[in-house]
DNA sequence: GATGAATGAGGCTTCATTCAT
DNA sequence: TATGAATGAAGCCTCATTCAT
């Protein structure tokens, strides 16, 4: 009568305390020992769910994209099917009031930048997340053109351009605030769009800033 | 009598073994002995030259943002006088054709952007770099403005976008290139600032791609 | 279903390791793997039972100082009640036959007089040491005085002069032996506090040596 | 036409500079780096007048005991011929007033002693300056028994004592001068040698204190 | 599942000493 | 004499990982 597994809840818990811990000091800078205790853990057991330092890493990578998803699909679903609505929110969602509401997500997320530079399976699942919100983009985008509401030459590179926006924005955001004026990444990012897709409404004003 | 001082020699050996090293490895997987051996120097020479490890990075970190820093001003000084094919220009040589011909410099860069969150001076000396880089470009706007060229309300903001774009265009180059359509990285970005400026001429055709 | 811990074990065994090998070569000449090797454990489990070197340094510290402690009340408990009897005992004890038959932690006892001058920690940890003694001695003068046994000004003076008379005979006996007449030691001592205390009766001849 | 030699001044501000920072940080935390800059020479000159650290630290002891020796002989001088005057005056200039003008010195010869317990030289050159201060002592109370002043069995065993206790004096007003009630030292030690010695005339009163 | 001991490698740094000038 | 560069050897400490219980 082998007691229930709770494998699950003890992957999500380590992973969450790699992301606190990662935040604040780093990939190499979280020591096994330190992610436990975040994770109200020892470091043997830290082992016994995973395999090595490096996979927690990836789990924790996996983790802060399926939930960035969830949340950007969560926001969005209210918008369906006016493609402008929808990429409005869009942009809000990344760049509008209070988008940055989870710090250390937002750090991570940079730091597996760097990280991706020098690990093969960290630069694919990057490459993966960023594909796939470039994808999602560069859907709204084709739905625009469809309904006549947007012209330009190629969703995928407006796409890519907004995707590009958007990361540079958190990398000021997260290191050099005093760069962005107050407010402005959002709407500057809109009119931006604007300048990329000719959109017959305006894209909306935003409710917040950044 | 005594041997002539050759610290400026060696500290630029060490910074550059450091980047190459860093840009393979990451900071903390830069050890001294690499960057000693990477610098064709012992490790213990390298702390004759520097006090620490972080000194090196800081030091190194400094040469990025000065070499970065004259290239620019060498690219654009041709430009002189007309905001418009200035900031061409600037756009051009952040995202045009051979951009990127530094890759390691480009790696280092990110990098110090994920170093920036967990050091209080590469902070700010990052964030000291994105500024001078915002400056610059503002400026370039002013000037547009002031002469008719251009229309638009905060060129701080239109500033801080264009570095945005540029430094997520960065990223996505160094992490993710197959998110960007070949050769659109400077195009999108030069019909975003079209929306954010209104500029009277059209900003030019890109003669490179990213 | 845990191991059993066996930490009290392990940190007396390396404090005395560190004990052997900082009485031959000193402290700083006392490397962690030396220790280690002492106490017939690896380098690495020694930090995982002491944070620093410096917190074996204190260990040890506070190891010798109880042992010596304990020691030292033994040998007096059967002398309880006789100032004058018990003060030859503590004469006895410290510099009489077989007193140094611990030259391993004589010598670390004077090296930590050293350490004293330069460690606020250890400092502290020694004069608390100091003063327990001479606390002791002048609790045994004050029920001789109170008794008519002792006469003379301060049992605190006394007290501090029979300390420094033990202490310095340490030093001569670890490193200047010859300096010292076979067996004086004590007896000199014991004269010594005969004229700082005139006792009713004389203060024993010793019967050991130094 | 060679250039006057220095060396003999050099060596001087070196022990000198040695003895400041071994006062402060030991022996092995006294880098040749730190000794060379306290002289306000560099590094490399020290080797150039030392072989070796070790021999620094052979020629500071020997400054210092030299130092000390003419010193005393200074003080004593004026005493010539009256045993108990200049036993007296020799208890006064170690414990008496002022006796710890100099606490860098203080704190060296301490150290000394603990090097002399790893250092087979440093040792013998200890031993041979605490014997040449109990010969001294020795020799005047020879004078004094001759005189019919002293009484009492060996003038070397009391010689012996009267060192000790000095030196243990030392080793407590410099780690725990708490432990010794203020200006008792002298007089304890003069009412110790009067328990040793049973001198004619009563050892004066220190007109000073440790 | 869980704990805590144990290992062994490797990293940063310091430093005495040597050497070219 | 004097300087400052250079070397190479340790030393302390951290840490991912394994293992016994």
């Amino acid at each position: 009568m082998p007691r229930p597994s709770n494998t699950a809840e003890r992957r999500t818990q380590i992973t969450q305390g790699f992301i606190k811990i990662m935040a604040k000091r780093g990939y190499d800078g979280a020591s096994i020992g330190d992610i436990a205790k975040a994770a109200r853990l020892t470091a043997g057991l830290v082992h016994y769910h995973f395999k090595s330092k490096h996979e927690i890493r990836l789990a924790a990578l996996h983790d802060l994209v399926a939930q960035h998803g969830e949340r950007l699909e969560a926001r969005i679903a209210q918008t369906k099917g006016d493609p402008i609505i929808e990429l409005d929110a869009l942009i809000d969602f990344h760049l509008g009031l209070g988008a940055n509401a989870d710090p250390e997500a937002l750090a991570c997320w940079i730091l597996f930048s760097g990280e991706a530079l020098r690990d093969t399976r960290v630069r694919s699942a990057f490459a993966k997340a960023l594909a796939s919100i470039a994808r999602r983009i560069s859907m709204v985008i084709r739905q625009g053109v469809a309904q006549g509401l947007f012209e330009g030459p190629s969703p995928d590179a407006a796409a890519s351009a907004l995707v590009a926006t958007i990361q540079g924005y958190f990398v000021l955001a997260a290191t050099s605030r005093e760069v962005i004026p107050r407010g402005s990444a959002a709407d500057c990012a809109k009119q931006m769009m604007t300048g990329l897709l000719h959109p017959a409404r305006p894209l909306g004003r935003s409710q917040g800033r950044t």
